[in-house]
DNA sequence: GCGCCAATTGCAATCGATTTCAATTTTCCT
DNA sequence: AGGAAAATTGAAATCGATTGCAATTGGCGC
């Protein structure tokens, strides 16, 4: 029994010393006066609270959370869902999800807030009630690509707080914190229009409302153009490299008609994949096509060559995903909100 | 107040049935049955039980785990300590750390374990003691490279339930989960042989102990091979491309006596960095420079040429960090492990 | 019909904190 | 000095579950 070890430089009293109780029968204090001193609460006299303070510590006390988070109906705890599983299984390989958790952690710790990571096995909402219900978390901040728009809508209307991570469907009565997509088209749109380029090709999986506003962007920059613009636009069914590559041949195969000079991809990893097949059948990479990214993954800066992307402020939305779900879980029902979103000029 | 909306579909009862009392009260028995019923407690009639359960389904109720956990003395939760500051801070992008986490994640689930995500501020191990004293974990899981080992060690000493992720050092008193490092480097030094390679240059931070373990291996075989072959040592402050690649560019304008004919890169990134260097500055690669990094990231697939590389697996790392957790918890004092590396292939 | 044992069930105490309210002491003003 | 008001403190109830122990019921053998 290894952890029932006891550091042998501590006092005779040390060892009972892990509740209230015992840091009050210690400093001649009753309990709720203990209480009281702990949450620096004014009703307690200037000198008893040192004195407490100075006794608990000494005893390392920490207020047991779960007999507070029972008392005060609240748990300072969010729960953050993340599909590691779907995840894996599209063979998402850019570190954004993770750079998403890590600017959520860090706002959470701000806010004093713990973080209960769940990766939900089936997408319905009643393993999420069931945390809820049971007082494992205040709320729910949503990761990861592609929800079920109306499950979500469902949680949202039973009262659950939550904020999404994504892009906001016209319908959703919920909050959603996101890139801004369609900008994020209009973007590579102009950079494309801007070098004279004038037979787009958008690739990407646009049942993803995510992409699919990046494509609406690029289409939008295309028609408001002077002159005409033709985008065409390839289906990805994965968000593997080796999946876009094949996609990416077997369309070099069938169309001949069609010369792409510029494509914007939905993701980096799969704008890399297309670099690398058209290179490989002898099309030049950024002289005969121009090419742009999204999310600026490390790799599509020491890709090479290295690619033009949009930037996300990923560490920024973690903060603005928390700061939203706390105002709501304060009572407010903040707006949905889409996060800055860069151009980010290479040599692509 | 949103959040206190309610279905409209339900009947009248529900409206109250948030605890046992309620349940108890709806289904006719007292609370101490319902308790029973859930936990599938033998003492209570079957017809009873069933009963019970139809009401509390019906209702939507989920125990509150604050009461039972209080009253249990046990979360049935794990804290997992990820050090996302310095992760960021040493521009670590492989999405190694993302992927163990998913392991972790998986496995816990499987265990019946919730996961709390802790990103400690300080590298001390008082916050970690704070969160067990309060009864906020059961156990920790420590994530996340170059720990503070005396620190853990102390941490451990007061019997705290804990494994790390890492490499093991002689005097640990912990649990440690890790790759096998110094089998990495050996396979890497034995491929260079194969090959007929005489000039290893090792590429790494070497203050890691599992940097320094994977240098250790190519050195145990480079002295036990026929012939003399010399392995020289790059020292590396940061895990980025770019500081990977001024280090290589230094080392070419610096070095022209000796010129290695292979390198072991203490991660893929690096790898990359040194091939873009050297090819920049002429030198062919593979042809006259070997390279193998090590985690086998997805970039290590497609950046061309195709890196050679270690891998580890991952996801068998969580579950195997997850089990020996559970052991020590359980108050066994299960041995440090190595898991499975092997050695990828690819063109370089 | 009676006593005994096994099977169910409920009462009350408990886990460790917080909060209401009452009790006590101090302070301060006239 | 007298007394109201302010400042401190503690007793007891509470949050929602679990468990030891006692109580009730039914079954069975004789």
């Amino acid at each position: 029994m290894r952890w029932n070890f006891r550091r042998p430089n501590l006092t005779e009293d040390d060892k009972q010393a892990r509740t209230m109780a015992d840091i009050a029968r210690l400093a001649n204090v009753s309990t709720p006066t203990v209480s009281r001193a702990l949450s620096n609460s004014p009703l307690v006299n200037e000198a008893t609270r040192n004195h407490i303070l100075s006794v608990a510590n000494q005893h390392g006390y920490a207020v047991n959370r779960n007999a507070q988070k029972l008392r005060h109906k609240r748990t300072n705890t969010i729960a953050v869902s993340l599909d590691f599983h779907s995840h894996r299984q599209n063979h998402i390989s850019d570190p954004f999800m993770f750079d998403l958790l890590a600017g959520v952690s860090e706002a959470l710790g701000d806010h004093n807030q713990d973080l209960l990571l769940c990766a939900p096995n089936h997408n319905d909402s009643i393993a999420f009630q069931q945390i809820l219900r049971a007082r494992g978390a205040d709320g729910f901040i949503i990761l990861g690509q592609g929800h079920r728009e109306d499950m979500l809508n469902s949680f949202a209307a039973t009262g659950a707080p939550i904020v999404v991570w994504g892009a906001a469907a016209d319908n959703a009565n919920y909050c959603v914190v996101g890139s801004d997509n369609f900008l994020g088209g209009q973007l590579a749109g102009q950079y494309f229009l801007d070098r004279g380029r004038r037979h787009l090709l958008f690739v990407g999986d646009t049942s993803y409302r995510e992409i699919r506003l990046r494509w609406e962007g690029i289409q939008d920059i295309a028609t408001s153009a002077a002159g005409p613009v033709a985008v065409d636009h390839i289906q990805l069914s994965s968000f593997s490299y080796e999946s876009a590559y094949d996609i990416a041949i077997r369309y070099l195969d069938v169309v001949d008609d069609f010369r792409p000079d510029a494509i914007f991809a939905g993701n980096d990893t799969a704008a890399m994949a297309f670099i690398s097949a058209f290179r490989a059948a002898g099309i030049r990479v950024p002289e005969d096509v121009s090419i742009v990214g999204y999310n600026d993954i490390p790799a599509a800066g020491y890709f090479s060559p290295r690619i033009s992307t949009i930037r996300q402020d990923t560490h920024k939305a973690g903060r603005v995903l928390v700061s939203k779900l706390m105002r709501i879980i304060d009572g407010e029902t903040p707006r949905s909100a889409r996060i800055k979103t860069e151009f980010i000029l290479r040599d692509t």
